[in-house]
DNA sequence: CAGAAATAGGATATAATTGTCCGATTTAAC
DNA sequence: GTTAAATCGGACAATTATATCCTATTTCTG
């Protein structure tokens, strides 16, 4: 469904997400350490979505990520910057385009689906799924 | 969502019920003119779709490619046998397993659209979607 | 100011996916 | 039987995704 890149990029924006509510900075070795993914690819990520708007990151000693903004944030946007939006609005079977006249023959259907987890995306914030993390009811690894 | 692989043999198999409906044998080169696809690589994926018995291959001159049973024929066979079925059951966040007892954040609002995804893939037949083709309300390429 | 800790970013390496090529094999048609 | 048409299958090539490494830069701390 989503790249590797986006799935470390959810991950790692919402450990920082939950670390951000108690004002608490976290460097790039943490999260990594707390999303169980390779810390140089990580890196990266977090340099897009810093590049997006998604994440602050503080260079230089004590440096690291924040999210200011976590109740607004939608996990839309971080699939966006990531993946494309071809995810959750392009042609499942994929035409150039999604085209409503010139339609594949999985539209009709393919479209609910799609639709579905276009909602989703764009309703789901980080903070309400940081808040998840604090419940403990939910992990970020194994 | 599914792999060009994938998206490539959907539309191959479609293409392929549609004539077989007629009674109509088509061959490779012909398949990949109508779903606009590289060749060889349609080749590829039309014998791993034999060997998992979703098409029959007929070899040697006036060979070609047929399918037998489209109306019991579904889509979740398809992506199960190129993409595996990872896409409409394994975790969005990538975690090994998606399971119940450690979900990952997004796992509540994730499998609502992952069983949206599984229901329409199990439920609709290669039959009702070369159907719309024979229409013309829908189409394979541009 | 010097040193340490941290991100930025370019270059490179590896793996997976996508795509191509060609000879071997099968089968129909003459 | 010979030939032509077709799939099969192995090897290869190109591209993209994933991952690593190293140096530069920034900034806190002492
Ligand atoms: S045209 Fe394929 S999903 Fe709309
Ligand atoms: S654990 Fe991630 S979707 Fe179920």
């Amino acid at each position: 469904m989503f790249s590797k890149a986006c799935e470390y990029g959810i991950k790692a924006a919402i450990y920082i997400t939950q670390n951000s509510l108690l004002n608490n900075r976290v460097s790039l070795k943490e999260i990594a350490a707390e999303i169980d993914s390779p810390v140089a690819f990580t890196a990266k990520i977090l340099q897009d979505l810093a590049r997006n708007q998604v994440v602050t990151s503080i260079k230089g000693a004590r440096g690291g990520f924040e999210i200011h903004n976590p109740g607004e944030l939608k996990l839309s946007q971080i699939v966006k910057a990531i993946d494309s939006d071809d995810v959750y609005k392009g042609c499942g079977l994929g035409l150039v385009k999604c085209d409503e006249l010139n339609p594949c023959p999985i539209h009709d259907k393919f479209k609910v689906v799609r639709e579905n987890l276009k909602e989703m995306l764009e309703n789901t914030s980080l903070k309400e799924l940081a808040l998840k993390l604090d419940d403990g009811t939910t992990v970020l690894k194994i």
